[in-house]
DNA sequence: TACACATGAGAACGCCCGTTCTCACACCGC
DNA sequence: GCGGTGTGAGAACGGGCGTTCTCATGTGTA
């Protein structure tokens, strides 16, 4: 009876408080390097509640990577609606990396630095990554079944190919160019395509 | 006088054998998850003589950096060097990285794992990284510059893109068929290309 | 045999970090 | 005012790991 029930609120606005402390901090500096201590300076919560919220830094990091997840995939899929040609909306995608590669915090794709980091010791954060990997790999799936391209899911393939290498290579070399070279790419493989017509 | 030079012979086995070991549960486990007593286990070295060879753990990391490098390097070159017609040469890129996905100790590209894990708080490992980008980009302009292609340096970077994607896709999804569809992606690349009596 | 010296095996040290515990304190219904 | 309960701040615990140290042992030389 005597039950203590936190506050409803008071729960999801702590937990929006600590994801969003460890989202710039485990994006920025990586997930191993910080830790619980610096989480609870960042987002001014107390150890005790940071634990209630997320009962280990395992949940947490999973719920980052979820949570980029979601808001990845909204934002492209915001950036590849405001056109209407189907070519357009696929060479949309990488003008949206360029853009994203040109913000001064970017620091690589986080699902393939999470990946490259714990993704062999935890099932929990290789299955994050693969399952935003196929939802990317899904949305493309969408854009390429909009053209004539007479295989879609090859096409697709192909251009989750670009992307995921155009990342990486933008964090190696810290310069959003190989967004335009992949757009490039992909704009040979679209005009590669058979004609509407034909 | 009484300096006691160990024999040099001695000291480069410990080398080879040092490295052999790192090599093998770096690449296999990741880097911070293999400790230095392992690889005195496994390269059957007292910790003495090991840090003798390598006065700190990350010396032996760029160690292992530079010598995966150069012997991938040299792999990507004999089989290139396999083929002589032009075209033939650049698809043998990613017959050769279909081949490597294909091993069973595949995880993945040790530089952009070690990039992952270390290369935000460890200057060295990220210059050793782009090292190695560099260096590939550089072995894939040599063949964009023996075919038609109007700017081979544009030509490159799109094949790098499709390189690093397709070994990150391959790394992350654990198949090797991103092997296959970057090629398709190189093929009709090469296609698009001037002939060479125009 | 006796000494000097390098070696091997592993303990020890120092630090970091995820997680739990301590304890003084503030708030609640009576 | 008062007992009880949850809280905040930080200490403490346990384990891991890079690096260094200890010390018994082995070897070569007189």
């Amino acid at each position: 009876m005597g039950e203590k029930m936190p506050d409803m609120d008071t729960v999801t606005d702590d937990r929006a408080q600590v994801l969003d402390a460890a989202d710039s901090l485990f994006y920025d500096h990586g997930i191993q390097a910080v830790g619980m201590d610096r989480i609870r300076d960042t987002a001014r919560v107390p150890l005790k509640r940071l634990y209630r919220v997320f009962p280990s830094k395992a949940e947490l990091v999973e719920a980052y990577l979820r949570r980029r997840d979601v808001r990845a995939r909204e934002a492209l899929r915001a950036h590849t609606d405001r056109y209407a040609v189907p070519e357009e909306r696929v060479l949309a995608v990488f003008d949206w990396l360029h853009g994203w590669y040109s913000l001064p915090e970017f620091r690589g794709c986080p699902f393939s630095n999470a990946f490259g980091e714990l993704g062999r010791d935890s099932e929990p954060v290789a299955r994050a990554v693969r399952d935003h990997m196929t939802a990317v790999r899904d949305h493309l799936y969408t854009l390429a079944a909009e053209t004539t391209a007479p295989d879609p899911g090859s096409l697709a393939r192909q251009l989750h190919n670009l992307v995921a290498g155009a990342t990486m290579l933008a964090a190696i070399h810290d310069t959003p160019e190989s967004a335009l070279h992949a757009r490039e790419s992909a704009r040979i493989l679209l005009d590669a395509l058979p004609t509407r017509s034909g």
